[in-house]
DNA sequence: GGCTTATATCGAAAAACGTCAATATAGAAA
DNA sequence: TTTCTATATTGACGTTTTTCGATATAAGCC
């Protein structure tokens, strides 16, 4: 089976606190790590494609209901999908014909806290009325 | 003087809560716009540079003191900069003969918030001991 | 004015990317 | 086994990106 999904861990600073960007330079090779994950989501169609998987009831979905919403090739919706996995946002899991994707939380939850300002409340704010 | 940076606005969901990528699925102009953004962090050296600024003491830095910090050409780091500027990520002004380059916080707050779950505790965790 | 330093822009070359049509593979069903 | 559907892989092509050297612009200094 494929393992190559990356996994970028948390790098901490100097003072024992706050794996982010905006507290502390990155060095070399974590930038070059957390870049792949951000390369990843530098598409629209992949955005998209996280986002139909990662707000789906149930927590996976179906290529057969991804590739009818896009109006591109069921090849280019494969790759995409592919790069996703290899950034280690998604995975899959083969179910007889069909082939379900999940999101990975826990690499949207990195990079979410690596963009976070320290003092910064939490989560998704209510919305303007 | 360059106006061409892109504000990318959060868009509520039908619950009236929530600009998240992970809660519904994106329409195709906010997937556009984010991306953008994500692909501008998409690269090894924009997120030092990123970060090198982010955490600069005093929320600035000059040009000078980023350039040395790469095995990069002057014109290269400049075209980086550009690169982030034109995501609505950095913002600078020149004092002099120098230019000085600052985060803008709007837009890594935005990000953060539309990776965050629903119910994740804020900012950057603690680290482990 | 001319000289020097800091930064940006231009133009080109190589590499990476997004897309497709064609084909391969996996599994179910006949 | 043969056939059909769902998904992945391959190979090609045009576009975009990354990088550089050369040059341009901006500002301070002699």
């Amino acid at each position: 089976m494929s393992k190559q999904e990356l996994v970028v861990l948390g790098q901490d600073t100097a003072d024992g606190c706050c794996p982010t960007l905006l507290t502390a330079p990155l060095d070399e090779e974590t930038a070059t790590d957390l870049a792949k994950v951000f390369k990843a989501l530098g598409d629209p169609v992949r955005l998209r494609l996280l986002s139909m998987i990662a707000s789906r009831d149930g927590g996976e979905i179906c290529v057969c209901d991804l590739t009818p919403a896009f109006e591109l090739s069921q090849p280019t919706i494969s790759h995409h999908l592919k790069l996703l996995k290899q950034a280690g946002l998604i995975d899959s899991e083969r179910r007889g014909t069909w082939v379900y994707y999940r999101l990975l939380p826990a690499a949207t939850d990195r990079l979410a806290a690596v963009l976070t300002r320290p003092g910064t409340p939490a989560g998704p704010a209510p919305a303007a009325s």
